[in-house]
DNA sequence: GCCAACGTTGGC
DNA sequence: GCCAACGTTGGC
C-alpha cells in the first residue's frame, strides 16, 4: 500500500532525502500515524510531502526500505521527543527508514491535489487534517503521479486494486 | 505571524 | 469519564 508522509523542508525536505540516502523517520508522536508507520511494509512506495513550505505539496516519492522498529529518540532523554513513559521492554513509539525512488519535475501542490476526484475523501485534503502519516489508495497515488506529468516507469505505479 | 482545528493533559 | 485548558499543526 502506499503512503504520504509529511515533512517540513526547512527541517528535512525531499533534496535532504536524496542527498542522505536513507532516513530514519522518527519524531512521530501522534498515536494514529503511528500506528500507519507498523503498517507499513518494505518497498511499499511513499509521497514525500512537503508542509509549512512555499508550495506546499508532493516533492518526491520514496520507499520504505525497514519495517517499523523502535524510534531511537524515545530513549534519549536530550531529545525533544525523549518521552519518560516508554521504556526499551515496551517502546510507545516507532519508526521506518525511508530512501529516494525519484522526485518530481515540480511540486504537485496540494492546491492541485484538491482538484483531482481521487482525493476528495482524503485525510490531506481534508480541513484541520494534521496526521503527518497517512495511507494513500493505488487510484490516489497514480491520479497524483498522473498529474505531476510522470510516466509510469516500470510499472512502478502498478495497474492493479 | 495569525489562527482554526485538532489531540492531549489533568483536575475534578 | 467529562471537559476546559493548553500545546501543536499547518494552511494561509
Amino acid at each position: 500500500m502506499p503512503w504520504l508522509l509529511k515533512s517540513e523542508p526547512d527541517v528535512f525536505s525531499y533534496a535532504d532525502l536524496v542527498r542522505v540516502g536513507r532516513e530514519g523517520w522518527n519524531g512521530v508522536r501522534n498515536y494514529q500515524a503511528r500506528n500507519f508507520l507498523r503498517q507499513m511494509r518494505e518497498d511499499d512506495l511513499c509521497l514525500f510531502y512537503h508542509s509549512n513550505a512555499r508550495p506546499t505539496g508532493v516533492a518526491g516519492v520514496a520507499r520504505v526500505v525497514r519495517e517499523a522498529y523502535p524510534d531511537d529518540l524515545q530513549f534519549d532523554p536530550a531529545s525533544e521527543y525523549f518521552d519518560p513513559a516508554s521504556t526499551p521492554d515496551s517502546p510507545r513509539w516507532s519508526m521506518v527508514d525511508v530512501a529516494p525512488v525519484f522526485d518530481l519535475p515540480a511540486v504537485l501542490t496540494l492546491d492541485t491535489l484538491r482538484t483531482l476526484p481521487e482525493w476528495q475523501d482524503s485525510p490531506l485534503t481534508r480541513r484541520g487534517s494534521r496526521l503527518s502519516v497517512l495511507p494513500v489508495t493505488p487510484g490516489q497515488f497514480r491520479a497524483a503521479l498522473r498529474a505531476a506529468g510522470v510516466e509510469d516507469r516500470d510499472g512502478l505505479i502498478g495497474g492493479g486494486r
